[in-house]
DNA sequence: CGTTCTTTTGACGAGAGTCAAGACTGGTGG
DNA sequence: CCACCAGTCTTGACTCTCGTCAAAAGAACG
């Protein structure tokens, strides 16, 4: 997407929209946010631990990692963010003070300030339900990775977070061939897993071995998609990719 | 708290108060929610996987973990719930499908209708925001659990579990030698750490032959606040204790 | 084309899991 | 009041996944 786009925030709306009714003037409010373009360098961390960001980042482009450190400096990613989603609508309602978010590759976002998000939420109800229920998808991630790190292997690990992302990035679950890409480096993804950079490297080489994935030029390449969810353990429902039946309509 | 007590949901009034700023109509709308106070016996899945709670629990007395599995069926907490807590706000906004919740100990709840709580966040936006600033915060805490799990070893995820425990509890920073109730068992306490009963036991003996904490009669003892905070590699600001500088004001 | 980042490999060590059995505890019912 | 039982805690011996350390080979990038 160029950013001489006539309606930048235009995928962000769209992303609102799929678990959320909104009405035109709520819809003219997202689009009418206002924000600021910027490029952020690979392995930038762009907004550091205890610091407070007085804006929400916009994904356009890139890879985005939110992370938090033990006493040692070693880091775990607890959140990634891929195009198409808002970084830190969280802390429009409450701070967010224990991480940081670092890109993980060259990484395009529009910036848009808190006050504006915040005022939207508060002039248009169903804008403050709409961004509620998008950290609530948030928040069952998080607890997904909760699960994945404290009781999968290796193996099951890095399957499910590729599953996780093959859906998240198109929306729906994917097709066996299937590729798009994922800029991180095993370093990255051994950050987002809780594995060593060399482990994750052995457990990839497995992976590809068996015909179930394959990562290669920053792009993953689904090879068997019904095995490799089935290692990982993976069942999309948490994602709340499906719109249609909306069980929570107004 | 006995449940012939006038007003039974004052205590979940004073929660969210403690984070937000409410009127007096959006206090007694909390006041006024319906409810149906509630026994369940311990080690009970009162709400099983994949299935869908039509109400949110206010947990009175006791201790509530949520969990998942894995292909094996081996559990993993994701998020446990103190006296004070309320249950499944998360799911006014949003579904929650791929966890479950277990009653660790013998649990005195209040059950909340779901519609209920929508209702009351949709008739005031003030209270939509204080119920998406818990969630907010359960975020946090799931965020921090992911660092816990993916990059401290036993001795610490148990440090830092009991300090998060011991904050929670008390609503502020304890002191050494103060003890409290939590009525988990070391299994429990594997599920939440992701690890083994085993290896709790192990590490549990280390932490009190170091005269750190000790687990004992269903309690937690304080032995050494700064070391175990040190050991756990824990601060708390994460837990939005503080109420003073709210920095969200309306 | 050198420099830096990333991937790959090997050898070794350690933290945590597994399996199994015994000790302790509290609750229940005869 | 005591015996029983199920759940919990504890311990030991052994295994194995994953981490550590180190170095080399490839890729990417100015």
């Amino acid at each position: 997407m160029s950013l001489a786009d006539p309606a930048p925030l235009q995928p962000f709306l769209h992303r609102l929209l799929s678990r959320s009714e909104l009405s035109t003037a709520e819809r003219q409010a997202i689009l009418d946010l206002p924000f600021t373009p910027a490029q952020i360098a690979v392995n930038r961390d762009f907004v550091r631990l205890r610091e407070r960001a007085e804006e929400a980042f916009f994904i356009v482009e890139g890879l985005v990692g939110r992370f938090g450190q033990n006493r040692e400096g070693i880091r775990q990613t607890t959140a990634i963010y891929l195009p198409g989603d808002m970084v830190g609508l969280r802390s429009i309602a409450g701070a967010e003070t224990n991480t940081a978010l670092q890109a993980l590759a060259v990484t395009t976002v529009l910036r848009v300030p808190h006050v504006a998000l915040r005022n939207a939420a508060r002039s248009f109800p169903a804008l403050a339900e709409a961004f509620w229920r998008e950290c609530v998808v948030d928040a069952a991630i998080l607890a997904e990775w909760i699960i994945s790190i404290g009781r999968r292997d290796a193996r099951a690990r890095l399957a499910h977070l590729f599953c996780e992302v093959a859906c998240r990035a198109g929306r729906s679950v994917p097709a066996s061939g299937a590729r798009f890409p994922f800029p991180a480096t095993q370093v990255h993804i051994g950050e987002m897993t809780g594995l060593t950079s060399v482990h994750v490297n052995r457990s990839l080489q497995g992976l590809r071995r068996d015909g179930l994935v394959d990562l290669r030029e920053r792009q993953i390449h689904l090879l068997d998609w019904d095995r490799l969810a089935a290692v990982g353990d993976f069942s999309p429902e948490y994602l709340s990719l499906e719109c249609g039946d909306r069980i929570w309509s107004r």
